[in-house]
DNA sequence: GGCGGGCCTGAACGTTGTCTGGATGCGTTG
DNA sequence: CAACGCATCCAGACAACGTTCAGGCCCGCC
């Protein structure tokens, strides 16, 4: 998951930065409103946090100026404790959530983890594909029951793939979700860790869709059991 | 839900009397030590609030004396930003959380919140991880029956992982969570806090997920062997 | 107040696991 | 059948992690 982090104040950005890195996100920041305004124009996240005094370009025009050009990702915005009227003029503007500062980190990851979820239009912080279940507030995975050891990528791309679940999900796509932007897009990683998580889950697990990109299906979760039409 | 609020200060008995009474608990106040080790000494609290400068009784002295005792609910300490020897001190007596005043108490009710909820999840105030034992009212630890002997940060580390046992916990949520605010974040104190637990107890007991943190499993604990699905 | 011991810290160094990209093989498509 | 896309294998590079150790700090003890 990619995230893209507006703030002007250097010791939170790199706070919140560290932590969301910890958290296995690929996190883009932006110093100013500008700047941040045109990341989130140009580039793919999946959520962005948007403090509201910014520099150049205020947090709710930057946030005004995606709406109106279309931009649907989900926007949590920063604001100091005192300024209601900023939270307000914020979720007019069309935030999918806030919070107010001072906050601790972990509720920031919390809230964070629940607007990728409703974007995925998850209910629960788990996700149950077939005898597969990821669990993305522990950032665990269990087959059957039994824990998977995952590493870092190929956690993070198998949740990306269950996020968009049932979605067709070309490599392009993945690789501008799991690495930042300086990516060497000739090589084969998409493919390699597609392989070891079809070795270490399911084989029919992940779909190939031949010149479109990989699938994460439903039905295809059972697949290595007893089932009627594999 | 019914919380005894301990707290001298007569504004912020009365600010947050009202705050968790609007938030729908039965709120019994104290305004000393004494009183407020009687009544949570006598009365079935489901959490407690407890500032830890207090007249007549010290706070920490109060938590040491219900734990002995075998008082297991919930505690929340409140203390001064700067006072952080106390906050080790509580913690240590058996605090379950903390937080530093001032505080919002919006913060102050999601973490009363989280402490019902996670004393909801665990029953008793003993943790069983495979042969090991942690029994976290008297802060000790034994190992196939023997007790082992744990400093305080070593504690205080398998303390916080064995409350998140299942969780992938990352370094940077461990030192928010048994460090001062702004802790030297390059140095690597936990990795060997890691390994002198690793040493005194069992090698396979805290796993490590690379990139990401590490993990208390239910499973390490009984054998390191390799298992079907790893 | 000086002394000793345990504990915490941070740096250095050794070790391991993960990531990556090329080579090769297989199946599918046109 | 040739070309292409995808899967698998492999080994080097590298970063993350583990281990050890010495210095400093605090505390209790003499």
């Amino acid at each position: 998951m990619r995230v893209l982090l507006v703030e002007d104040d250097q010791d939170l950005q790199r706070l919140l930065r560290r932590a969301l890195s910890d958290a296995g996100y690929v996190v883009d920041v932006a110093s100013d409103g500008e700047e941040g305004h045109y990341l989130g124009d140009t580039e793919p996240y999946d959520v962005v946090i948007l403090d509201l005094g910014l520099p150049k370009l205020d947090g709710v025009a930057v946030l005004e100026r995606w709406r109106k050009s279309g931009r649907t990702m989900p926007v949590l915005i920063l604001t100091a404790r005192d300024r209601w009227s900023d939270k307000v003029a914020g979720f007019d503007a069309g935030a999918d959530d806030y919070l107010a500062k001072p906050f601790y980190t972990e509720e920031l990851l919390a809230r964070v983890r629940a607007l990728l979820r409703r974007a995925a239009g998850v209910a629960t912080s788990e996700i149950e594909i077939g005898n597969l279940r990821i669990d993305t507030r522990a950032s665990r995975v269990t087959l059957d029951g039994n824990p998977v050891k995952l590493t870092s990528l190929e956690y993070r791309l198998l949740a990306y793939l269950a996020h968009h679940r049932g979605k067709v999900v070309s490599r392009g796509e993945l690789v501008e979700h799991l690495y930042d932007q300086d990516f060497d897009r000739d090589s084969n990683t998409i493919e390699v860790f597609v392989g070891r998580l079809r070795k270490k889950l399911d084989p029919n697990l992940i779909q190939t869709v031949r010149g479109l990109g990989y699938c994460l299906e439903d039905f295809e979760a059972s697949a290595g059991k007893d089932r009627p039409n594999v």
